[in-house]
RNA sequence: GGGCCUGUAGCUCAGUUGGUUAGAGCAUGCGCUUGAUAAGCGCAGGGUCAUAGGUUCGAGUCCUAUCAGGCCCA
């Protein structure tokens, strides 16, 4: 059209719209590692304060889902903005590697392995999704010492758990005691929770009675309801609710005999109906509470036992009346433990009674088998079996015998909690919980738990390190258990499974005939000793750690074990600060995303299924959206409109990269030559670094997030980028407006991409390379405030002006429409402003036309704020589009304003 | 069932010690621009602040209950 096009000063830049982080990202990514970035940095910093997170140990099966991607961006958003807050800020990422999960694919995938086969075979599982996982953690754009990780099953860090195991028997903590597990007859081992599956199992259901002994029941028996009437031998109690009613009636049952019984008053009408028979009116009633501390007699065994009384017994189905086998259930174990009974367990590994059991009829028969039906022979013969029936509902079975259960007490190891709960509190109180709430709920957890079960009846771990005297008893001796390490550390864990008992009594100098068995450590062990084998024994790491960073499922979990060990170890907390985040939401379902089947979920759940979608910045840009406090919303909505938020970030990035392709930044203009619009997006530009430095400061990422986002659409894009682009085009080249917009964008692109560094890690860094190329954007510092630019007074002014603003846009609204003038710029503005606003106009008279992108504005006092529109006689200026009087007036350039015409020469 | 939390526009978030018509960005609709163009600008609509009570002159903001959701236990 007209050749004044050539004549203004585009914006030009090779920074592309279109951001294609999906093929862009990972060429960076392999720039960054072929150049050494993280240990670039840490040399860099390497005299400077440290500032450490420490990484929770994931668990070393499957891929990387979206609350793990959530949890590791996080704590790279950590470990990059205390980077560049000036820290020594190293992360030495974790995995945790032994444990059920794996041991369970292995042993799936190829039954009847040795033990040290499993462990092989285990190993090069956690193996392969270690490294998996890094891929992934890594395609994420998180920054650490990828090949130097710390892993659980590192010999180093067995040793390191053996020699703290002894320090924790040395001062006494550790003890061994029966509890009840998961055992499956059928495989001679316990279970975890994971391995049992429930199918149905017809099962006898009897009614038994107990005579009273003594207390306020007399001539009378109390009633309980099971569907397990081989554990009765190892009944030691009856539990009842002590709020629930109880009364005492007269019955008839179905063979026409009577007695008087005990039921729960809710129960009654089961209980006739289920025992086919029929009672007398009411002749007591008693409360739970009444009945506790009462004596009753064993069915068939020379015995008293107590009643109790216990929250968990329900009304739901029985008598009120719980049969309490502290050997044979958690409930009833917990029952036992709180009224000091006996744990009781009479039954051997094939689940067969033994001698224990105290009827001699009984010994070597099948619980579930014969023994069952002994159990109710002899209850028919004492006259104790009110009525029976067969009763159908879902049994735990084992997944790999297909044998029913058995809840077993077996011998297990512990750490006494007593010993340590009162530092523990104290710790608690003395570290920064954020949220704030999480310190109580941390506080009741520690304050309610039982003591530590260590020992588990595993292949997959750490082996427990005690050996067994000829007659039985553990040999809990700290010296021999530093032996034991010493070996582990040259010769590996699995060195317990392939000597024999004689190999290893000789390695450790204890006589022979000593043994082993094959318990290993419960997970909670591994990782929670993280302080210990990684922090104490790293240089460049260091105890207790500033932060760790986890989802809140960890207040009971790692949080807790890694608090109880350091406690033992160190009488201190491991850190001093504990952030937690919640889990991903599905915001359609408002359900958790899950990744397993089960629970129904249908949408893919890996983070490399979005990474590859939409790119790792687009996570970070998610993670950094949300409240992470909270449950963490997720859609593919929130996706798109992030797609939206990322855009407008980008683009705004490269205009004003764009407008500095000319700009020589070593020649920086006159301070004084700086606009009213110049200073106020630099005075903005210092509220935006202030708000940002101190939401990283304070790890509140979202308001760094919103903050940006806000400058960027509005502050930028809309008004700064908007306003200026009539001075960066057509004013000459080095004319002082033009400069000073220049180096205004300049340090706002400066600041702006710094502060965007540890959240769009990739784009922050592409960008940077377009603006400084040959450095890392994450090897600089954060920008600080500079009180050069605060400016509250341009601030206020804006403001007041926008207000002017919004008035005429809405004014130019109405012959916009009714299609009087196109743009903005066709229209002639009469503004009556209110002696106030005259003020506010009054610092910008000269810029208040490009402040409001007008071409033709008129002021003038009005009591009450008006704005007139018509269109402007003014022509149009070919080259900068504003409609100005003198255009015309040039013989040379008779379609151009004076300031054009000037621009030209 | 218990402990600890959460519930503000379609989405993500603000709402300071309770105080005027509850804000922002994005999305939606309409218009402008075509010199950020698979971009940019303007305007408009949209919320009985989960629900029900209560305290108060006044509550999104304090209290109680209910509902929904989450984590951890049982």
């Amino acid at each position: 059209m007209s050749g004044y096009k050539d004549t203004i000063n585009l914006p030009k830049t090779d920074f592309p719209m279109k951001a294609g982080l999906a093929q862009r990202e990972p060429e960076m990514l392999a720039k960054w590692e072929s150049e050494g970035l993280y240990e670039k940095i840490q040399e860099r910093r390497k005299d400077a304060p440290l500032y450490l997170l420490h990484d929770g140990p994931p668990f070393a099966n499957g891929d990387v889902h979206m609350g793990t991607a959530l949890n590791k961006i996080l704590k790279d958003f950590v470990v990059k903005s205390k980077t560049m807050a000036g820290f020594r800020a190293p992360f030495v990422p974790g995995w945790d590697c032994h444990g059920l999960p794996i041991e369970f694919r292995v042993v799936k995938s190829s039954a009847g392995l040795a033990p040290a086969e499993v462990r092989r075979r285990s190993e090069e599982y956690a193996r392969k999704f270690i490294d998996i996982q890094r891929r992934q953690f890594k395609r994420l754009g998180v920054l650490g010492d990828w090949e130097n990780p710390y892993l659980t099953l590192d010999p180093a860090y067995e040793a390191g758990m053996i020699r703290a195991f002894a320090k924790f028997v040395e001062k006494g903590l550790v003890y061994r005691k029966k509890k009840p597990v998961l055992w499956s007859t059928g495989a001679h081992t316990a279970l975890a929770e994971a391995e049992v599956e429930y199918t149905e199992r017809t099962d006898p259901a009897i009614h038994v009675a107990f005579a009273a002994a003594s207390g306020p029941v007399v001539d009378a028996s109390f009633v309980i309801w099971t569907t397990t009437p081989w554990t009765l031998p190892a009944n030691l109690a009856i539990a009842v609710h002590p709020q629930e009613k109880y009364t005492l009636r007269k019955v008839t049952l179905s063979d026409g005999s009577t007695r008087s019984v005990v039921i729960a008053n809710a129960l009654w009408e089961a209980f006739l109906a289920e025992t086919k028979s029929s009672a007398a009116p009411a002749e007591r009633e008693f409360t739970g509470a009444e009945l506790a501390g009462a004596k009753a007699r064993h069915p068939f065994l020379d015995r008293e036992v107590p009643v109790i009384s216990a929250d968990f017994v329900t009304m739901e189905k029985g008598t009120g009346q719980v049969h309490i086998a502290p050997g044979h259930g958690a409930d009833d174990y917990l029952a036992g433990q709180a009224n000091g009974l006996d744990v009781l367990s009479p039954v051997d590994d094939f689940g067969k009674f033994t001698e224990e059991c105290g009827v001699p009829e009984l010994v070597g028969l099948h619980v579930l088998d014969q023994g069952n039906k002994e159990v109710l022979r002899i209850l028919t013969e004492r006259g104790a079996l009110l009525g029976q029936s067969d009763y159908l509902h879902e049994y735990p079975h084992c997944w790999r015998s297909k044998t029913p259960i058995l809840f077993r007490a077996v011998e297990q190891f512990f750490i006494r909690i007593d010993g340590l709960r009162e530092t523990a509190l104290t710790e608690i109180d003395a570290t920064q919980w954020i949220p704030h709430w999480g310190r109580n709920r941390i506080r009741g957890t520690v304050e309610s738990r039982p003591d530590w079960c260590i020992s588990r009846q595993r292949t997959w771990g750490v082996p427990l390190p005690v050996f067994y005297t000829e007659s039985g008893d553990p040999i809990l001796d700290p010296a021999v258990i530093t032996k034991v390490a010493e070996v582990f550390s040259e010769k590996g864990t699995n060195s317990w499974f392939e000597l024999d008992d004689a190999a290893w009594a000789a390695l450790v100098g204890l006589p022979a005939g000593t043994t082993r068995r094959n318990d290993t450590l419960d997970v909670w062990i591994d990782s929670g000793l993280s302080h210990e084998t990684v922090l104490r024994q790293r240089p460049e790491l260091a105890f207790p750690a500033d932060l760790y960073l986890e989802a809140t499922d960890q207040h009971r979990g790692w949080f807790q074990s890694s608090l109880m060990t350091s406690v033992a170890l160190n009488e201190k907390a491991p850190y001093r600060t504990v952030l937690t985040h919640g889990f991903v939401m599905d915001v359609d379902t408002r359900k958790k995303i899950s990744k397993s089947a089960a629970g129904g979920y249908q949408k893919p759940t890996d983070a490399d299924h979005y990474v590859n979608k939409y790119g790792a910045d687009l996570l970070r840009l998610w993670v950094s959206s949300v409240n992470f406090t909270d449950d963490v919303p997720f859609s593919e909505e929130i996706f798109t409109r992030l797609s939206d938020a990322y855009r407008r970030v980008r683009n705004t990035l490269r205009i004003l990269l764009a407008n500095l392709h000319d700009y020589d930044a070593e020649n920086p203009p006159a301070p004084e030559s700086l606009t009213f619009v110049d200073r106020w997006i630099l005075a903005r530009l210092q509220e935006v670094v202030a708000t940002c430095l101190d939401a990283y400061e304070k790890l509140e990422f979202h308001r760094v997030h919103h903050t940006i986002n806000q400058f960027c659409a509005v502050d930028l894009s809309s008004l700064y980028v908007d306003i200026t682009k009539d001075r960066l085009y057509c004013d000459p080249k080095n004319s002082a407006r033009r400069l000073a917009t220049q180096f205004a964008m300049h340090r706002v692109f400066d600041t702006l991409v710094r502060l965007l560094a540890p959240i769009l890690a990739y784009t922050a860094e592409e960008a940077w390379s377009h603006f400084q190329s040959g450095s890392s954007v994450h090897a600089q510092d954060f920008p600080k405030p500079d009180p050069a630019f605060q400016n509250p007074d341009a601030i206020a002014s804006m403001d007041a002006l926008l207000q002017i603003r919004s008035r005429i846009s809405q004014a130019i609204e109405k012959p916009q429409k009714a299609g009087e003038i196109g743009s903005a710029l066709e229209a002639k503005i009469q503004l009556g402003a209110t002696p106030d606003e005259l003020k506010s106009l009054a610092p910008v008279q000269s810029e208040a036309e490009e402040l409001f992108i007008l071409s033709d504005l008129e002021v003038s006092e009005s009591a009450t704020p008006t704005c007139e529109v018509s269109k402007t006689p003014n022509a149009r200026c070919e080259r900068c589009w504003r409609h100005r009087p003198e255009v015309g007036q040039s013989a040379g350039h008779p379609t151009l304003c004076a300031r054009c015409e000037g621009a030209l020469s």
